[in-house]
DNA sequence: AGCCATGCACCG
DNA sequence: CGGTGCATGGCT
């Protein structure tokens, strides 16, 4: 008796690597290690070396998309790697011509079902002086 | 901690 | 062969 159904959504934006544009064919985005954005995915621990698991999201357009969450953690065992990411998205960023900037929205609902939305990014008065300095980006929204 | 970059493997 | 995905290393 517990978990009460905690729906909620987590918003990333989106960098230039996750896009593609940087030339990088990784197509994935970097999952912080923040307690309440991982809850938000698959437990995967350090007991197997680099763990996925893949997850179906649905976007506005009722369409099914699969990604792999993958927990590169090669620092538990021979390499220097400790971090989340999300891969796979390649058809998903194309399709929506996601560029950097703009920002994806991951939502759960009381199913266990997820869901991916986009947001345009909204063009905030650049400051000349600051750089956009992405990291962290993620941002979790309780519903 | 996060983002960028690259080599290799696999598939169409 | 080209595109896509995996895996790993490096840089900021």
């Amino acid at each position: 008796m517990r978990a009460e159904k905690h729906k909620y959504a987590i918003s990333k934006a989106l960098s230039a690597n996750d896009t593609g544009e940087t030339g990088g064919h990784q197509a994935g985005i970097l999952i912080p290690k923040k307690d309440s954005i991982l809850s938000f995915f698959p437990t995967l621990t350090k007991e197997t070396k680099n763990p996925r698991s893949k997850l179906k999201f649905i976007d506005c357009e009722g369409k099914e998309w699969f990604f792999t969450f993958i927990y590169y953690n090669n620092r538990f065992y021979e390499g220097t790697r400790n971090e989340f990411r999300l891969t796979g998205m390649t058809s998903f960023i194309r399709k929506y011509d996601l560029k950097a900037g703009d920002t994806i929205i991951l939502t759960c609902d009381d199913e266990n079902n997820m869901f991916i939305s986009h947001e345009r990014k909204t063009i905030v008065s650049s400051p000349p002086s600051t750089i956009l300095k992405l990291g962290s980006s993620w941002k979790v929204v309780k519903i």
